[in-house]
DNA sequence: AGCGGGGTTGAGCAATTGCTCAACTTTCGC
DNA sequence: GCGAAAGTTGAGCAATTGCTCAACCCCGCT
């Protein structure tokens, strides 16, 4: 009944995904016990009977997008054999994939990062194995330490990617593009790989003899 | 009395700040008119009197930020017979000294973004200027359309500079560093240079020929 | 048939919210 | 020194908030 509730198909799933579109639509102060319990259907106590608390709800919701990334990054990681471009473009268009997939999760996590340092210590539980997983991943080009280690890197380019969805609803309009129609992802996608060239040509030309 | 109060010491200028503070300490949902009197020293019928709603406050606040920011950003752009390289490192650098200097503003930004579309028209307006800014300060190098264009480079510089100051709280605990440093501020600013001279380098390998 | 427990319900409580209002004080032109 | 305007105050209203609670329903078990 609390922690992690069963989601197959009952209440607290359909709670879960109340939750999860209204937190989309109204912000996470906008949205209340009883706004999410009424789209769901079923009355507000029941919230607060699946999931502990108001707080407790949210972070599931959060808990579901953040292991469905990370599994989305993992699976296009592929193997090391590879040429390491081929790899990041596969990662960067799957990570592409996933926002667009998932058009809500930036916004989530861009509301509850700027909600204050409350939330702080869960964002970053999620974000670690993120992290960790862009130093394995970039640990044959970026130096260990410095301007261009690893970390930096990553957080580059998620946000590249990031900023895109968030900010790119605000700005498409000013050149009247459709910001959420596939064309502008494609032209943003075709962008995204190109600054992933650019940056490895730097790297490559900044150590040009690797480990 | 309304929509833009005088800002000279006295009453509305102590509610604007002490407002400014609290939307950074507690989140844009956790401010509430009487905690943001409470900490100006008034009478909370006051912040009404002088701005004439909650988001007419959170409105002016924003507008502050807005206005300094532009101001820093055409400020560091320099005449134009400068190498594009030495403009651009120095607007990166006035963005980044911006951000260090109201390391307050990127978080409210990000959560105002976040709270739904009723706000979006209202940042909208303020980041009109800065797009066509800096499509003007670009135009040399980037195309008018497609992927390399000014509009998704101002994207990606704005969000590898952003995206430091409000995921970097988060994540620079993660390797031990304090994210609020100077030490740490410093070699992020060596890593946007990095990126600025990877990202124009590629451009002008893209076309080698320019006006 | 009876029992027990997970699931569900409506009512409601205490607190907080944005905002208003009538009354009071201060400021200022005249 | 008068009167109007600007500024300030405490009280309070209507609405919403997260959350609790006792009662109920429905199911399987014995």
């Amino acid at each position: 009944m609390d922690g992690r509730p069963d989601l197959r198909n009952d209440t607290a799933r359909k709670i879960l995904d109340a939750a999860d579109e209204l937190l989309a639509e109204v912000g996470l102060d906008g949205v209340s016990a009883r706004s999410v319990a009424t789209r769901a259907g079923v009355n507000n106590a029941l919230v607060f009977y699946h999931f502990k608390s108001m707080r407790g709800l949210v972070e599931r919701v959060l808990e579901r997008y953040y292991e469905g990334q990370l599994a989305a990054l993992e699976a296009a990681t592929g193997a090391a054999d590879e040429p390491l471009r081929a790899r990041l473009h596969r990662v960067v268009d799957a990570y592409l994939d996933f926002m667009e997939a998932h058009r809500r999760f930036p916004r989530l996590v861009q509301g509850l990062t700027a909600m204050g340092p409350e939330l702080h210590d869960l964002l970053r539980g999620h974000l670690a194995p993120l992290l960790r997983w862009a130093e394995r991943a970039l640990a044959d080009v970026a130096p260990p330490e410095g301007p261009l280690a690893a970390r930096h890197l990553f957080i580059t380019f998620s946000g590249v990617i990031t900023t895109w969805f968030t900010q790119g609803p605000l700005l498409a309009p000013l050149w009247g593009d459709d910001p959420e129609g596939p064309a502008a992802l494609a032209e943003r996608r075709a962008h995204v790989r190109w600054v992933v060239d650019a940056l490895l040509a730097g790297l490559a030309r900044e150590e040009p003899a690797g480990t």
